[in-house]
DNA sequence: ATATTGAAAATTGTCGACAATTTGTGGCGA
DNA sequence: TCGCCACAAATTGTCGACAATTTTCAATAT
């Protein structure tokens, strides 16, 4: 079940970048919190200047926010940002279903019905429940059968971490598993009827179906204050 | 006239990032080429490590690639790149032109109107074409009316470099003035009326136009050799 | 008491030198 | 002649120190 990204660090910044990354995706470095360099090479026992580098490619990555001459800060999250985000994703994984349609190999196909079949055993059985992993693999099979490797290094390298830092730290684990598996059925079936047109509606609507879940959850957190 | 961002240089790898990023984008540093990081440290007369820096912004606007211990190259321009630009425009685009619909101000929407109105003139008196000063314009005014800070930055500060790379280095100045005119006009009377699927969908035509435009020029120009 | 100024402390930006890795080159052996 | 290994040259990665800027805070004046 090899699947997604085995990006391995090489260089010194890299596991700087890494790790970093993670704690800032997790909460571990709140978000909001100032990034001082110092401190952090510090912490990690390496020099500033990698974590220069690495607060750079945080950058890159929309994680944080930089000011010349002041510093780096972990990005807030807002409502409003996660629904930027969401409207983001609707517009790119939305493409990449309808390219997906267009360029993925019949294996390929294959395999991803094979993904859910599988996932819909473990559903069904009760071993496990349809968690963000699944998820994930779905969407990350659709967008790499895009083909477009512009379109895939924008998400899978700058939107998701940021996805997943809102879901970590907003608690967005959330049910919505069996409807969310419904789509995705129906998304493969326009895929393996080779229908762009629909793999795309149906992936906007699949992403706006969970960004309305979202909002409301987040209305009703913030109702408890 | 004021329009799209001034940004300021304050520190010393603002002006080597925004000096090598037009030096790039204008092909005096060619398409495919290595950065050296010493050679260009003596070139632009400073040290290595803004040199360092300015690349790995380069590298987030996807205007070149690193491999680590091997070095930048600048990203080499193919016809299959482009297209694949395109599609990330029409999706992101099409995104904000529907958001535009939704969120612009009622005296933003007088003003795009005024800047086509004032276009037009220019256009019939044949003071001047239709070039691709104000075709930026108006797709930057949309981009900034969509109110979406992540993916107003992902345009501005990502990918309108990018195309702009590709156009003057593939000469896209070409015609396609009056009928694109024509489009924006379409486009902004969809967002005048509060329209947003219209508007999306005429931004992605008026993109896709574009794209099929450029792919025909593409393929004669291949032809010639 | 409040606002302003100015110096001190802390933080980021820049630099040159050293370490690690890759690349180029020549010689050696099959 | 071809391939392989070792050594040298060049390039990138990392480091600590210094410069420039921002922030802090106390002293002063209104």
């Amino acid at each position: 079940m090899m699947s997604f990204f085995d990006e391995q660090a090489v260089t010194s910044s890299d596991k700087a970048f890494f790790r970093m990354r993670k704690e800032i995706v997790e909460g571990e470095i709140a978000a909001g919190s100032k990034l001082s360099e110092m401190e952090l090479s510090t912490k990690y026992e390496v020099s500033r200047a990698v974590v220069r580098e690495a607060i750079n490619r945080l950058e890159s990555c929309h994680l944080v926010e930089r000011k010349a001459n002041v510093g780096a800060r972990v990005v807030t999250l807002t409502p409003e940002g996660l629904m930027e985000l969401y409207q983001i994703r609707e517009a790119l994984e939305g493409m990449a279903a309808r390219l997906a349609a267009q360029h993925m190999t019949d294996t390929e196909i294959q395999d991803l019905e094979g993904l859910l079949s599988s996932q819909f055993d473990e559903v069904k059985n009760q071993h496990s429940y349809y968690q963000e992993a699944g998820d994930l693999d779905f969407h990350y099979r659709i967008i790499l059968g895009s083909k477009n490797a512009s379109l895939i290094s924008m998400l899978v390298n700058g939107l998701y971490h940021l996805v997943r830092m809102y879901r970590v730290q907003l608690g967005m684990a959330g049910p919505r598993v069996t409807t969310a598996f419904d789509e995705h059925k129906h998304i493969v079936r326009a895929i393996s009827n080779r229908d762009p047109e629909l793999a795309e509606i149906l992936m906007r609507r699949h992403i706006q179906y969970s960004k309305n879940n979202i909002a409301t959850k987040l209305a009703s957190n913030q109702s408890h204050f």
